[in-house]
DNA sequence: AAAATATAAGTGAGCACTCACTAATTATGA
DNA sequence: TCATAATTAGTGAGTGCTCACTTATATTTT
């Protein structure tokens, strides 16, 4: 039937693209605002360039997004969500150890096979106050409700798990700035066993 | 004698300003400029916008400052020196304890004391990959160096300090981000034991 | 032939920066 | 000491260009 039940803007075929690299021209635009955006900031990249580099027109880039915000926003959301459920998804696990050694495993992973997307979501997220649905589905109040459950079972002693949770995260996330500001190389899978022996250090497993 | 050999560009009256609020106009557009580029983003910011903040005309932006960028690195400049002598200061220090406990009180105060000068670091840092003189000078740097020789000493087990020094300097700068986008509130220095004892468990002293 | 998808040629608001000029301060020389 | 010259500090309307977004037109799909 395919009403295409525009909310008050535009809405197409469905969806398609959101990052990943099918051949769709959505995609394409996204990719090319991905990679432009993390390369030059978001504010000096062009609506012209991003055509260009998606070998598309630059209406084209109107007909799936309002306009170049809604772009960002588009692809930093794909990446805020990505980073949310891959704690998220450990919650059904009853031992804390298994669950950051699995959360590590995946950030890492996440941020070694696309580290574009990563990366970007690293430098701009801050630009994006509101880019939560609800104020509890982000990473930071994800990884809280795993420690302070954790300490209501009585695995880790009770402390301040707002201030935990950015310093459990922090272990492999400064890694990463560290390394977007060029201080360290090579894959963070290869500190794997490292960041898991320092987080459970800061939890005091 | 005065020669004012200006070097090809501009250059006053010795200097000035740079961030400490004295009542001169130059350290008026520096704060000016800080609490909007911080606010809104450096490029949301215009030039307009600073010299009404300031109250000062806008061409007299051009008489300090070769342009826009020019004086946001500036400000960056002052906030990143600031953070990297906190650490290099310490490096007489011949105790790691004490070296941990005095840099980690110090980064708490800065980031307390001028919360915005702070935040505009952390915000925009990575629009600055070329901020420091040397390789060397930059936080991270400074603190890799404290931890190798810590481990030279003896003082804790050798591991890869280029991963340490930002896992250790993460404890608090992760917790700062965290504040940045309001998950947690209150002064960083209301958590100094904490963090001290969390980059003690990190460093393996 | 309609509808959906795409294009390319605009358009004008906004913005960084200039410039011609004035005011205040400092240096120089009787 | 006081003119006079020279330098520095300060102004704000004006300018040219960039760039997000629109609109008219073309092509493809159903």
């Amino acid at each position: 039937m395919n009403h295409s039940f525009d909310h008050g803007t535009i809405k197409l075929n469905a969806d398609r693209g959101i990052i990943s690299a099918d051949g769709t021209k959505k995609a394409r635009i996204e990719r090319a605002a991905l990679t432009l955006f993390e390369q030059h900031g978001i504010e000096h990249v062009t609506t012209k360039a991003i055509s260009s580099a998606a070998e598309v027109s630059e209406g084209l880039i109107y007909r799936h997004f309002n306009n170049k915000e809604d772009l960002a926003r588009t692809l930093m959301r794909a990446a805020h969500d990505r980073l949310t459920s891959i704690i998220t998804e450990t919650a059904d696990m009853d031992d804390l150890r298994s669950q950051i050694r699995q959360i590590t495993s995946r950030y890492c992973e996440m941020a070694d096979s696309d580290w574009m997307l990563f990366r970007y979501h690293i430098l701009y997220i801050h630009r994006f106050p509101n880019i939560t649905g609800t104020p509890t589905d982000n990473p930071l109040s994800a990884a809280k409700a795993l420690i302070e459950a954790a300490m209501a079972r009585g695995d880790i002693p009770t402390e301040d798990a707002h201030i935990l949770a950015p310093i459990a995260l922090g272990i492999v996330l400064q890694t990463a700035q560290a390394k977007v500001l060029g201080f360290v190389t090579g894959p963070l899978g290869d500190h794997l066993d490292l960041f898991v022996r320092r987080i459970e250090a800061v939890l005091d497993i």
